[in-house]
DNA sequence: CCCGGAAAAAAACAGTCGATCGTATTTTGC
DNA sequence: GCAAAATACGATCGACTGTTTTTTTCCGGG
């Protein structure tokens, strides 16, 4: 037997891309043999190397492809320049969640196997996604600057954001208790009362909280 | 030959688990093999199997021991039972973030390397983990039933934090831009502020909504 | 209808993997 | 100083790894 019938290059190229994602996601780089990935696609090993030169430019593109798929879709969510600090933290906010909650696998591949990218796939990579970083931590630099933020250091909020926000991608899994809007607003409250920060480090000993009243639902979000 | 002049049971287990401990952090549990661990001790590969039955059982031993150990300190940090619950968390956190900057390599692990763990194990350490993510959970619920804290969902909250503290390891080395102390009092605020959430519903509705559609309320309601 | 290139099979390559085993030597307890 | 236990070597196993090459078949455009 040779060549099947049916067979189409696109097509196979994108069960391969696919069946990729979703074993690494679930065994890592270096625990999938690509028998396994054939195995799953359909196909012999051999034939593999018709879609890519070695298993290392594999996995180099599927991050690389979803790095600038993200970028792509962060820049259209931010497109409007203007907008106060608050607005344009939201926006990030809920489009990094977004983006994480549709793509749970895509996303944590880009954060647990670069540690499997040789050193210059390695960083193109981190690279990419120091870009991302600076544009959360120039929102937050502006916030502060304007006064609406209080943070004691900016590189460390925007690690903290980041690291809260994708996280969400290690727990979520569809059909849960929470919706994936929900899921959206509450972690919206949550970056907004950390960016705004009524409690600086030092006030650590002081006395609680004046009384508050009493509230259900993060952003009632009326349609006002 | 045979045995070695001046060999040593248990100091070559700690050396072992030391640099087990490094390779795994860096490379990876599956892209770690016996005989890169075994030269780096500086013995024979064969002789490994003294110390462990299997590859398996040295990486769970590893991260059993290091949940065990991590719950020990937490219970000692936490061991004065009295105190509000802002009092409380500071304490979490301080501890936590401590914990976690002394050893990047051995906490990252855990959280790193569950996928590779077989089913009874890793049941075992999930477990485990658990029970840690419930006593910061207890803490943000007295809080909040306190009124101290203003939190939507305790259980995203404590995933938030955890995630935003744990992410420390990741990127934390010794002799950075921050100390361990300015790092910990930092991330200290940070949570806090998160807890005692001020924000999110003015901050919500001044935004005006531009492009995504940010209707519909925030939980869909419990359901399972 | 037919032909060139695309797509996949099939077989093989040289290494490496985790794991086992018998053996030799050293350490330790008495 | 002696026997038993501990420790490590060194060779080896079969299975599996990523990759290459050759061959066969199918698809699409003329």
């Amino acid at each position: 037997m040779a060549r099947t019938a049916g067979s189409s290059g696109p097509r196979t190229e994108e069960a391969i891309r696919s069946a990729g994602l979703a074993l690494i996601a679930t065994h890592g780089y270096a625990a999938m043999s690509l028998r396994q990935l054939a195995a799953e696609v359909g196909i012999q090993q051999g034939s593999l190397y018709n879609y890519f030169r070695n298993k290392q430019e594999f996995l180099f593109d599927l991050i690389r492809t979803h790095m600038q798929d993200l970028h792509a879709a962060l820049d259209a969510a931010l497109a409007p320049e203007g907008g106060d600090p608050v607005e344009r933290l939201t926006r990030f906010v809920e489009f990094h969640v977004a983006y994480h909650v549709e793509r749970p696998q895509q996303v944590f591949i880009c954060y647990s196997e670069l540690r499997s990218l040789e050193p210059d796939n390695l960083a193109a990579v981190v690279a990419m996604r120091r870009d991302y970083e600076r544009k959360l931590s120039d929102i937050l630099d502006a916030g502060r600057a304007a006064g609406v933020f209080r943070l004691d250091d900016v590189r460390m909020a925007t690690l903290a954001i980041l690291a809260m926000l994708s996280g969400i991608c290690t727990w979520y899994k569809p059909g849960g208790r929470l919706a994936k809007d929900a899921v959206r607003e509450i972690f919206l409250g949550m970056v907004l009362a950390l960016a705004r920060g009524e409690v600086p480090a030092e006030a650590v000993e002081a006395a609680p909280p004046p009384a508050l009243s009493r509230r259900n639902g993060v952003a009632r979000a009326g349609a006002a």
